[in-house]
DNA sequence: ATAGGGTTAG
């Protein structure tokens, strides 16, 4: 009695010891004291060895030391489920969640140390990185049997599962089904959505979880700022930000700062979110790198520039998202030349074979039209990586180079280099340029075989297709399997488009009218195709319509899409003068593809007054254009003016234009 | 002891 009372202290004293080791990670210090536990002998004379030895071993793994761990776990003569359990946890915080799981399994076969509802939450997290859905819902079921599913933190870290899984259905289920949600459940729920590419769900779960009167924390703060950013929703992200300003939330977490500036700087409004950054007390590298981004994305490359030399004042270093911003700043404003400036610095910082820093270079070089810089990134990225591949193929896209992004889709299946969604969606735009009816056949059976036919984005980019091949059964039929309160936007666009593009005017003022009763409210790109369609049909009435419906019941703004095909349909039609009078009340300056509209029509109806002035607009605004001089000139000839005809054949000259040849002229 | 959280990306 007296020795153990003696012995106490020193296991307690061990305890605290370990607990310092945890948190400063200290391998060498945890070692020491192995040895002295060894040593003096408290292992053998003590009752109450196996918290000890669990809890170094959990020390040793949080040092990154798992060797000594599992065999301190191998050497314990008893294991109770908590040894087990803090060995699963051990193998999940290290990363090899396989043998978190082999524990699981053994835990079950043993008979006598059956898994308790710890065991079942570090199970599922294991899944849950793993991505094993099937795993997964064999766990569900063993949770079921063993009756631990009411268990709320079972539940959320069931949630957790399958929102990582993309099951937002069955996490959906366990979450309506629960009886008692905490704030965890609610984040869990809100984040999960956010993953999944579904911000609106995320949005909408934020507004149910506020007026069930759940109070928000740090972490849903943090969840749902991502999501207004993504939707734009601007007065959405102002309300969080009061609430960060009521609870204080923002004082002592960085990451809701940085959540609030990103939010603000994703809804472009740069001047909030410099304001959130003055405020801040402490900026890092997240701190520094949405404000690059911020600026990056409001295309004013020279304040994303200026943020990246005070974050170096600052002493802060780039990580590879900062120099990703920095390339796709360089990519929108086409910068080759500041491009490959930070290429050269990623080799620097050592970070140029970062997958994020391939994918970035590729995209830059791509849209800087160096397609063929991005394939020697390409040849040097080592891991089989999906993304930078994905990168080549939306570049090659992006160039008009079909028959190379479908013979770099090859090269990756052949490499085996696992292809997703952003693959295929990357991927189908080059066959609508192909317009080859049987590859797209092709690509459609493959599509199908890869079970990526149930998204929208998807069977859009098939539709497309179609529409281009001239196949509008198929895109038809494709467009009517689709239900109807998942048809958005986009799909409805290029069904409208597809039909404009073959002549059927009717059928596409039909398609843009049902979708407008849908309830799907059109865009700048609905105008354009449906517009479009009736310059094509020449249904000069419709298009008329359909162009004051967007003047004035409609917040979408006309842009110089909508007044080129308005002044094309007019001029088609032969109403020059009401086209000439529609370019003269434009909002804004009249730009080279409206006159240019204006000129093709005066070509068909010979008329050269209005020519005249169209030419004339469209040799100042783009001189080097030869189109231009070829087609007044053809409206000379046509009217037998060849003296005309030959001064601006002149002109050319004198201007160092390449002549242009004869036949064309006449 | 247990579950959820910030910047990039195709």
């Amino acid at each position: 009695m007296n020795g153990r009372k003696h012995l106490l202290k020193p296991l307690a004293q061990c305890r605290s010891l370990l607990q310092r080791f945890k948190a400063t990670r200290s391998l060498t210090s945890t070692k020491l004291l192995h040895a002295r536990i060894i040593v003096s002998g408290l292992l053998s004379t003590s009752g109450s060895t196996a918290p000890v030895l669990s809890n170094l071993a959990l020390t040793y793994a949080l040092c990154g030391h798992v060797p000594h761990a599992a065999a301190l776990f191998d050497e314990l003569p008893v294991r109770s489920p908590s040894l087990c359990n803090a060995l699963i946890r051990m193998y999940n915080l290290c990363g090899r969640h396989y043998e978190a799981l082999y524990v699981f399994v053994r835990m079950l076969a043993s008979g006598w140390c059956p898994p308790d509802y710890f065991t079942y939450t570090f199970v599922c997290k294991a899944c849950s990185d793993l991505s094993l859905l099937d795993v997964g819902f064999a766990v569900h079921g063993k949770v079921f049997a063993a009756g631990f599913d009411a268990d709320t933190f079972v539940q959320n870290a069931l949630l957790a599962l399958y929102m990582n899984c993309g099951a937002m259905g069955a996490a959906r289920k366990v979450f309506d089904e629960m009886h008692e949600r905490t704030v965890v459940s609610w984040n869990t729920m809100i984040s999960g959505y956010f993953k999944n590419s579904y911000s609106g769900e995320a949005v909408m779960l934020f507004k149910l979880m506020m007026s069930a009167g759940v109070e928000p924390d740090s972490a849903t703060v943090v969840s749902v700022l991502p999501a207004c950013g993504n939707l734009k929703e601007l007065d959405l992200g102002k309300c969080v930000h009061n609430i960060v300003e009521e609870k204080g939330l923002g004082n002592k977490n960085i990451a809701v700062s940085n959540a609030l500036l990103d939010m603000y700087a994703k809804c472009g409004r740069m001047d909030e979110a410099q304001a959130v950054f003055h405020e801040m007390d402490k900026r890092d590298v997240v701190t520094w790198s949405a404000m690059i981004n911020g600026y990056a994305l409001n295309g004013d490359v020279g304040k994303a520039l200026n943020n990246c030399r005070l974050m170096q004042f600052d002493g802060v270093k780039p990580n590879p998202v900062t120099i990703s911003s920095l390339l796709s700043a360089c990519s929108s404003s086409f910068l080759l030349k500041l491009g490959r400036c930070f290429h050269g610095w990623s080799m620097r910082q050592k970070l140029e074979s970062d997958v994020t820093i391939e994918t970035a270079l590729i995209d830059m070089y791509a849209k800087c039209k160096r397609v063929d810089v991005s394939f020697h990134v390409l040849a040097r990225a080592l891991q089989k990586k999906t993304a930078p591949w994905n990168a080549v193929l939306s570049g090659c896209v992006h160039n008009g180079l079909a028959k190379e992004a479908i013979q770099a889709f090859k090269q990756m299946l052949i490499k085996e280099i696992e292809p997703n969604l952003a693959t295929v969606n990357s991927l189908l735009p080059a066959y609508a340029i192909l317009a080859d009816l049987q590859q797209a056949m092709n690509i459609h059976g493959y599509v199908a075989r890869s079970g990526l036919v149930r998204n929208v984005e998807i069977i859009t980019g098939l539709i497309d297709i179609y529409a281009k091949c001239g196949r509008l059964e198929s895109a038809h039929r494709l467009f009517n399997d689709i239900p109807r309160n998942e048809k958005d936007i986009v799909v409805w666009s290029v069904i409208v488009a597809g039909y404009g593009m073959h002549g059927h005017g009717e059928a596409a003022v039909l398609l843009f009218k049902e979708m407008v009763h849908s309830g799907v409210n059109p865009n700048e790109v609905t105008f354009t195709s449906v517009l479009h369609a009736c310059s094509h049909a020449g249904l000069v009435e419709e298009g008329l319509d359909l162009f004051n419906f967007m003047l004035h019941n409609n917040p979408v703004k006309p842009h110089f899409d909508h007044y080129t095909c308005m002044v094309d349909l007019l001029g088609r039609a032969g109403r020059l003068q009401e086209a000439y009078g529609l370019i003269r009340t434009m909002p804004f300056k009249p730009n080279h593809a409206v006159w240019g509209a204006l000129l093709g029509a005066c070509v068909i109806h010979e008329n050269v007054e209005l020519g005249e002035i169209a030419a004339k607009w469209l040799f100042e605004l783009e001189p080097e254009n030869t189109g231009n001089y070829v087609l007044l000139a053809k409206i000379y000839s046509a009217l037998g003016r060849w003296k005309d005809a030959e001064d601006i054949r002149h002109m050319m000259k004198k201007i160092g234009l390449r002549k242009a040849p004869a036949h064309s002229l006449v």
